[in-house]
DNA sequence: CCGCAGGTTTAGCCGCGTCTCAATTTGAGA
DNA sequence: TCTCAAATTGAGACGCGGCTAAACCTGCGG
């Protein structure tokens, strides 16, 4: 007989925990998840993508009626939250520690992610003390499976005159975060909305102190991509 | 088609990195290298060890008659150099680094050497000082692939008189390394062979300065595992 | 010098996670 | 209601890295 889990410490397979992470994802951004924009965001086909929501179906970890969507049930979510633990994690200790760049973190993240215990984790969460959101501002789940809830907001719905601080960019785009550092944009900078173009205009942004700041147009996918905590 | 070594960096399967890094290693304890004993050191099937022969032969990694012992091809030794550079820094930035013990740094660094990149190694090589031995006292490859020649003695072999530093503890057994912990013996330290008693005794040694040090019995089996570098 | 035990290889299988290609279901428009 | 294109599922394959069981060398002891 073939040992089960043998490595990997009574984890559930790779590939049960991507797919978990991306649907989780996926939902967190409001997409609906189904057997082909699951394939999608995960660059593999339909039929892979369908043999595994059954898969996670039979295992519990979603909900899915055939020909349907998908959603995940609390152990789904329990498992999400703990596998974005691991990642986030190791993304905040390869930025902080290691000086990887925005463009090199996607993967390595990735792959180390994989293959690090709990025990590795652990270490680098108290070593990094214990970071409440990673370098992109992402929040990271407690060891106990608590999200700190955000209250954010993403730019792209926000009305002129608002005014808050950049505390998430969403998806991790190399590009998006290589574009906001050559401006000098950095989370926690304070962003106030002049005015929304319209016709599918820019957004005009203030970023810095009040009267300083440089004045920024913000296209509207970029715009979809950052959230604001508000002030007040 | 199946895009291969997809995730890995074009680096050869796993399974073909832990036999071409268990050969190495067992020709450098100058065990033979067959089927069985190939077997044996890996805790797979005779069968399973055999087709993996037959494939590093392909490969031209190794040199291999049916029914008789391999031996690892330049390539193969250039192969097995690069593996055990990313373990032995691996294992030295753990223990090092994140304060991992003798007994869980193995396990770890077996499976984070497997996912982690050049990169990641690099970056940790440079953070560590480029170090030459790992915490066991192992030389550590360079990154082109030199290994420095130690021109040591294991401590079974040298007759009383002999005066030397501990520069290696072979195998990194866990509870070898606690033992040398607990009574206070680490890599560096001044040892003097005192008398070899017959008889499979031990061998008696002073660990510390020339009068002040403390005398310890040492088994045959320790012997055999602890490294020296002779005075003068 | 012959036979046989034991080491070695081969044959056939499994589970994983992917693929391609075919069959099936669905629901929206005619 | 019927039709049909698109979404979904299913069937069959593959490479990997294991396993078991059987066939096959080989060299040593009689
Ligand atoms: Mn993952
Ligand atoms: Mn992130
Ligand atoms: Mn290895
Ligand atoms: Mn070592």
């Amino acid at each position: 007989m073939q040992e089960r889990a043998k490595e990997s410490g009574g984890r559930p397979p790779q590939a049960v925990e991507d797919y978990v992470k991306a649907i989780y994802g996926m939902s967190e951004r409001g997409l609906s998840v189904t057997t082909t924009t699951l394939a999608a965001e995960l660059r593999v086909t339909p039929s892979s993508a369908s043999a595994m929501l059954t898969r996670l179906r039979d295992a519990e970890l979603i909900v899915h009626r055939p020909y349907s969507q998908a959603t995940l049930t609390d152990t789904g979510v329990r498992l999400a939250l703990r596998v974005i633990r691991r990642r986030r994690l190791i993304e905040s200790f390869l930025i902080e520690t290691l000086a990887y760049g925005w463009d090199e973190v996607e993967r390595e993240a990735e792959l180390l992610s994989r293959a690090a215990s709990e025990l590795f984790v652990e270490r680098i969460c108290e070593r990094l003390g214990n970071p409440v959101r990673d370098p992109h501002g992402d929040p990271i789940p407690s060891s106990d499976g608590e999200l700190p809830a955000p209250g954010s907001h993403l730019l792209g719905t926000l009305e002129a005159g608002a005014i808050g601080r950049l505390v998430r960019v969403w998806n991790g785009d190399p590009e998006v975060l290589q574009y906001l550092d050559e401006r000098g944009i950095g989370l926690g900078d304070r962003i106030e909305v002049l005015s929304r173009e319209p016709f599918g205009g820019p957004l005009m942004v203030r970023v810095g102190e009040p009267k300083e700041g440089r004045v920024h147009g913000v296209g509207p996918e970029l715009a979809a991509v950052l959230s604001l905590e508000l002030e007040q």
